[in-house]
RNA sequence: GGGCCAGUAGUCUAGCAUGGUUAGGACGUCGCUCUUACGCAGCGAAGGUCGCAGGUUCGAGUCCUGCCUGGCCCA
């Protein structure tokens, strides 16, 4: 018999991973078999944003998604696993004015298109390329109109889908435009939704205004940040406990310069501590004014237009951007004697998220997609779903539970999906075109020729495009392949599985629900998986700023990808809370690899063969029955750190250090019989090829190898997840076996003995099964 | 200001739903060992007022209340 491993190296090598790669890619051991009888697992993978190449926390996630992946293949399921790449929207646009240092207008908008597309290639083929060393088993990484192709939201076949949708529900009458006051932001020209509107904190004046009361002349004082908007005073509150102004219910302020009056009432939310504690309500200065005014009824004066300057209302400040007519209704105030003083306040401000610059309130004419009057429907559809972890759950009701306006789906942007309608020049009719088709109105003729309502001949396309959710929210339908085979699409939808981010819960998640029930009246997933953030090791957001990035690649030029991919494994559970990464900790968790590679070099020592276990062999199997259950239990709940700890501990601790041990001398054939010999073979082989397949969800390249390299044949990821088949009834010896071994191995330290030394200890009487082994590991004398 | 989540040794984490001996494990640290898979090893040790303060209870990491800190979201 010789003796030697079949695995000859003493460590893992890191250029194997590429290697292992190359050959899953030339065999296409993962692509999407359409015609599979098997049932369909299908995850609908968020496309990364690529302005910038992928991140550690990407890395991270998609690192979950594909042991989901990988998981459920070994449970039999068809898994339908695509890349998708984000690439419509504001970010390019911005990035591609920075890097080119141009403008947006002033550059033709096809000009400005391209530039954008140059840069979208090139952080598009880094980030793939981040996730190819990272080892996923996407069905595809080339760009394919099939299922499970990789696809792009900025592809001609991706807006296609989108502009279908779009027609569809345009059909169904949930499309409308309207004047509403909407979120501005002066510098992007664009309407936004209430989700790309943050807050920052600054300083500004709060200014104290003389006005007169109509009734006897007698002055007021009202303090205001912003005085350019007197014009549009509606009202003006105070709080009702607020005993100085009770005398004021009802009378009326004459509004100074205007010289027109308005109601004084009282009102819960004037505060009387701020300024003077009368308040003026203006259209629209803020929020509390919109929410304010819609409840009073009160119709809407807009005197800022589209591109921030003061409108026709203002008077004599009409035409001055609203910082202009500030100061200069501040001056005139000032020399008429009328503003008594300013003061520095903090103030929260509302500013878009993009520009960074403060929003208006201003009327436009927007598309919107009717919500408002659909979120009982869409709480029910989120209650059927179900949620890793449950808590996120609550993050989905809460956004539902406060929309209150319907969803502005317009942008006047370039980099995006173009709204497909055309107006007639002459009687203004919409037409809207058939689907089936990518259109591009503002250069492409309307694809009919005459006016049905008028016969006229001229027509303008639309030039505006959709936000860039309208896009993303759809992606559970181009995955499942609805524009290629409808019949397809219907027996598989809803998708399986929506893996992402919380703090897009409100947009992606979002949207998808309410676009899924109004297209077709069903929840668009089973399951819903959301994870936190990696943050760095103190605790902090990563961020450019504050050059505490990691990036992914470095970690896997380190480690390895199978280092990166156990440790995110074992570091802890990202959808319950946010995971702290440091280099330190993935060093020390991809130590387990080294083990791992050593355990299985030991055991391919051994031939594999059929053998009846003896006590000690019954005793491991037992354990390893336990561990398949447990582990399975863990994996179905994608609790992937519970199956990587209870793996690693059971190999390392109980596997490694207690059973290995144990039939070693057995394993050697030293004063043991063949049959005893071949027990131990057996069951060596049996734990590692558990072991092995266990663990190959989380940790591909380097199973595969070993798998390959010991046992050969098919791949291991074309294996099946293994069963537990073996009697537990010696699990309940396990703590007595551990503890017995550390108690000879303590007491040999204690006295000075080397672990070959002879040592005279009494065996309990329940171990007494597993006598031989225990005799031969510690070289017990009686 | 409101909602949700989290806070357990230097670091990460299990336990909390169903309260019960000494709070389990890992990384790191320290000490020892030489053992025919592994020194990226083996064995062992030290290290905790379970965020703070109350309350319920015979008994609280676990249940209740309040507070503090951090994160995300909303206003």
């Amino acid at each position: 018999m010789n003796l030697t491993p079949r695995i000859k190296e003493k460590r893992w090598d890191l250029s194997l991973e590429e290697k292992i790669f190359e050959k899953w890619q030339k065999d296409g051991i993962f692509s999407f078999n359409k015609r599979s009888k098997k049932p369909l697992f299908s995850i609908d993978t968020p496309p990364p944003y690529v302005n910038t190449p992928v991140h550690i926390g990407h890395a991270y996630t998609y690192v979950w998604m594909d042991i989901m992946a990988r998981y459920k293949r070994m449970q039999g399921y068809n898994v339908l696993f695509p890349m998708g790449l984000d690439k419509n929207g504001l970010p390019i646009e911005v990035q591609t004015e920075k890097e080119f240092n141009i403008r947006m207008s002033e550059l033709s908008r096809q000009n400005f298109i391209e530039k954008c597309r140059s840069l979208l290639e090139k952080y598009g083929d880094i980030s793939l390329d981040t996730f190819k060393k990272l080892g996923l088993s996407c069905n595809s990484w080339d760009k394919k109109y099939e299922l499970g192709g990789r696809y792009d939201t900025d592809d001609p076949e991706y807006r296609r889908l989108t502009q279908e949708t779009f027609i569809h529900l345009w059909k169904k009458g949930l499309i409308y435009e309207g004047i509403k006051t909407v979120n501005y932001c002066p510098v992007c020209k664009t309407a936004i939704s209430d989700a790309e509107v943050e807050y920052v904190e600054d300083y500004t004046d709060l200014n104290y205004i003389k006005f007169k009361l109509k009734e006897n002349q007698e002055d007021i004082v009202i303090a205001t940040t912003r005085p350019e908007l007197l014009c549009a005073c509606k009202i003006i509150i105070f709080n009702p406990n607020d005993e100085r102004y009770t005398r004021l219910e009802n009378k009326h302020a004459i509004v100074p310069i205007y010289n027109y009056d308005v109601k004084i009432m009282s009102h819960p939310y004037a505060k009387p501590e701020f300024g003077t504690g009368l308040v003026m309500i203006c259209s629209y200065g803020d929020y509390g004014d919109v929410r304010l005014l819609r409840e009073l009824n009160i119709e809407p004066t807009y005197t800022i237009d589209e591109n921030g300057k003061m409108k026709e209302s203002a008077g004599k400040y009409s035409g001055l951007s609203v910082l202009e007519a500030r100061e200069r209704i501040i001056k005139d105030l000032e020399m008429m004697g009328l503003l008594l003083k300013k003061e520095r306040i903090k103030h929260r401000t509302p500013i878009c998220e993009r520009s960074k610059n403060p929003i208006e309130f201003i009327a436009m004419r927007e598309i919107y997609l009717k919500q408002v009057d659909y979120k009982d429907e869409i709480l029910k559809m989120a209650d059927e779903m179900k949620f890793y972890a449950p808590e996120s759950k609550q993050i989905l009701i809460d956004w539902i539970n406060s929309v209150s306006i319907d969803w502005v789906i317009s942008r006047r942007r370039y980099y995006g999906t173009e709204i497909p309608l055309w107006y007639c020049i002459n009687c203004g009719n919409v037409i809207l075109p058939k689907p089936g088709k990518y259109y591009q109105p503002w250069k492409e003729p309307c694809p009919i020729s005459k006016c049905p309502k008028c016969n006229g001949k001229d027509f303008k396309g639309e030039e505006r495009i959709f936000d860039t959710w309208f896009d993303s929210s759809t992606s559970e339908v181009y995955i499942l392949g609805y524009l290629w085979d409808k019949n397809y699409f219907k027996r598989n939808f809803p998708c399986s599985i929506r893996p992402q981010g919380k703090e897009i819960v409100r947009n992606w998640l979002y949207f998808t629900l309410l676009k899924s029930y109004h297209l077709f009246r069903k929840k668009p997933f089973e399951n819903v998986w959301i994870h936190m953030h990696v943050v760095d090791e103190k605790g902090e957001k990563m961020s450019k700023s504050k050059g505490n990035i990691i990036n992914p690649q470095d970690v896997i030029k380190r480690y390895g990808a199978e280092g990166f991919r156990i440790w995110t494994c074992l570091e802890g559970d990202i959808t319950k809370g946010d995971i702290r990464c440091s280099f330190e900790r993935i060093e020390g968790h991809a130590k387990f690899i080294t083990k791992l590679w050593n355990i299985a070099r030991f055991v391919s020592i051994f031939p594999r063969v059929k053998a009846k276990p003896k006590e000690t062999d019954k005793w491991i199997l037992g354990e390893l029955s336990k561990l398949i259950e447990d582990v399975k239990k863990s994996y179905d709940e994608y609790a992937f750190s519970d199956a990587a700890t209870l793996i690693r501990d059971f190999t390392w601790n109980l596997f490694a250090s207690n059973y290995i041990e144990m039939v070693k001398a057995r394993a050697y054939g030293q004063e043991f019989s063949k049959g005893e010999q071949r027990a131990a073979w057996f069951t060596l082989n049996e734990c590692l090829r558990t072991i092995l397949l266990l663990f190959a969800p989380i940790i591909p390249f380097l199973t595969e190898h070993l798998w390959s390299t010991i046992y050969g044949g098919k791949s291991i990821h074309h294996k099946r997840f293994p069963k537990a088949k073996w009697d537990k009834s010696l699990n309940q010896l396990t703590q007595k076996v551990v503890d017995f071994n550390s108690y000879v191995w303590n007491k040999k330290r204690e006295e000075g003995l080397s672990l070959k030394d002879p040592i005279r200890v009494k065996v309990p009487e329940e171990l007494m099964i597993f006598y031989e082994d225990l005799k031969a590991m510690h070289n017990i004398i009686d």
